[in-house]
DNA sequence: CATGAATGAGCCTTCATTCAT
DNA sequence: CATGAATGAAGGCTCATTCAT
């Protein structure tokens, strides 16, 4: 009774999360209903507590979910050598195009999150920050390399995170292309912080 | 006849608006209660619906109070002569500023705003639309003018107003000062859009 | 500081009532407000608890209104010497009469009060009550006088009464005119009773 | 899987509308509160809206039920043959019989209905109309073949309801036997309509 | 007398969570 | 494991009534 065949555990799991993906983006986190993913889902209301902990639980895994592809992703980029710049811009593009390919996750997190719980609240506020110390590192050692005019790199890494966001909650209202965007973006943010266009012209355009 | 105790009318209002502000500002939106807010002002529930339709209203009537007074003091700001980019800087300076000056105010519409009901949302839109009208017919006009260098204004546009949203969030959760940190926002402002440093150098360090 | 001199008090007290009629037919007892009860009497709130107990009683008042006119217009009809059939029809004649008379106070008697509270509906029922004594002493003196045949005067009464307040309830809402179908209602009774159609020719038509 | 503790889904609908029956018969369709019927019914208050989607549409669903009752009652018995005014007199009977079953449901019925909501008031007059439809047809159909005088059907077949409502208020206050009440209101209503008492007398009294 | 702002008890309704099957 | 009916706490909102001016 049941299919525990094929895709048992995991499979339910996925489901659920894409459900509550879909339906925490359309709705809100509280106009988002237990009982509708659920339905999504195809399961029980109560499949939903073996699963999850709670609704809210739930909710802070789909952030958190995101924002590891983000930073697993970031991180693999800066792999290759290059000038900090170089570096600083693809973490950019990293965190850009990760939030494009998910649409759902991106409102979520981009728009919705704040509007959930404190317990969420501090959770998103503490992988943003291993961003930002990312940008942060860079930007300072960019200042340091003489790349950049010094200035406080903590704040500068803040905004261009908030340039970023804007861009995706734009980007995430009008589902248009993107690439050309983030052609603007990109040279908006290294002009911001200083840089000179020509630094990071080696990897052309942006190609996704 | 009237006026009830000093201040009758407008007194209760604003002691409640404040009262709500305070509550929205620290519990959020949903977790925010009609009892609380009223208890806060020290009346009773029923009185809240005095002076305000709905909770929804009277979140989104704290939500244009900000907005109208940013706008008003935006435009005010404008009205001396000077080059576009003058005005453009002076547009951001006005913008932080204000959110500035009113803390509470400020996390309810940077924070809270997108977690409330989307009728909300959709008059926040509204106004920031205008804000954002502004923002790029400067900067349409000066990369006319060859001020800036060509490019798309209302991307631009919403990238500034994403930077100063996470600049002043970043400055609502640790109340330092402000003025040395706006000087580096308009900085990376200037240059992000690809204005040379000397060009508003006129105004100096901003004086609030 | 007041209009005290014409109409002071009387005055008042009939405006009210006559909102009340108003407002409690249209809206019905619990939709109603003592608000705006007030606001159409171009009076404040708290004035209506100057003429009024609660609410309740001043629907009370309404309904005993009506019903007091009512059985004054009956016993009147019926002081003129003639045989008991033709005081019976009288009295159906009285009652179809006054309540088409006051619309407004009609329908409150007639479809409002069982709606409202328990001690309304007591005090209606006591004043039905006596009402339904008249046409039962009538219809009871009728059956031994041997002009219509035996049978329960009491249910006969009630049902003269229900038939009654059918009509009304049905003239009520298709605002029409009222005389041939008052003769209607009256041949209809006065059959229904067993009494012969001669019987009651003297008076004609109703001339309303 | 389902069925939970025997007479799962439909024993929980009935138990609730038994509950509401009750609590709305004896409070008022306003006085009633949906904690009550929940209490009666034994379950707790979230329950009555798995069931239910309003308060007032349990309310309206409760009206329904006894007048589709009555209109089956009253359709089925008019199935055998007879003269129009014999036809007449079952559905009268029928009317009579259905609402003495259900003495709860009749008293919402008769008493309630129209203190409640608009919404239910107008439900309640279609299916009125349709039991007036029912005996206005045939009273034109009996004024044609001669067998009743000629007259307003539709005002006759209201009033003949209005007298048959009145009845069952009257019985329903004071728990007495209905069958030789009922033959008499039979009688009266026949005679009011102008039939001869020797028309109907077929089917003997009625015998419930 | 009149006012009308203030009160606060009370009700309908929702929904996250549980648990017996 | 899965189910989904049941739970019951909690909150937004209304409005009859009061009372200080």
């Amino acid at each position: 009774m049941g299919k525990s065949g094929r895709e048992g555990q995991a499979g339910r799991q996925e489901a659920l999360l894409a459900a509550a993906a879909r339906v925490f983006a359309e709705r809100g986190y509280h106009a988002a209903t237990v009982a509708e993913i659920a339905r999504r889902a195809c399961v029980a209301t109560g499949t939903f507590y073996l699963y999850f902990p709670s609704k809210e639980q739930c909710f802070a895994q789909l952030v958190a979910l995101l924002y590891d592809e983000v930073l697993h992703e970031v991180k693999e980029r800066r792999r290759g050598g290059g000038s900090v710049l170089v570096k600083l811009d693809r973490s950019v593009r990293a965190v850009l195009q990760c939030f494009r390919q998910r649409r759902d996750l991106a409102s979520i997190v981009l728009l919705q999150a704040s509007g959930a719980t404190k317990a969420v609240q501090e959770r998103l506020d503490t992988i943003e920050a291993e961003l930002l110390h990312l940008l942060a590192t860079d930007l300072a050692e960019a200042a340091q390399d003489g790349l950049i005019p010094p200035g406080d790199a903590d704040l500068r890494a803040r905004l261009v995170l908030g340039a970023m966001r804007e861009a995706l909650v734009y980007g995430l209202r009008q589902s248009g292309e993107s690439a050309a965007e983030d052609d603007e973006v990109r040279r908006f943010l290294l002009w911001a912080v200083g840089g000179k266009a020509a630094a990071v012209e080696e990897d052309g355009a942006s190609t996704s």
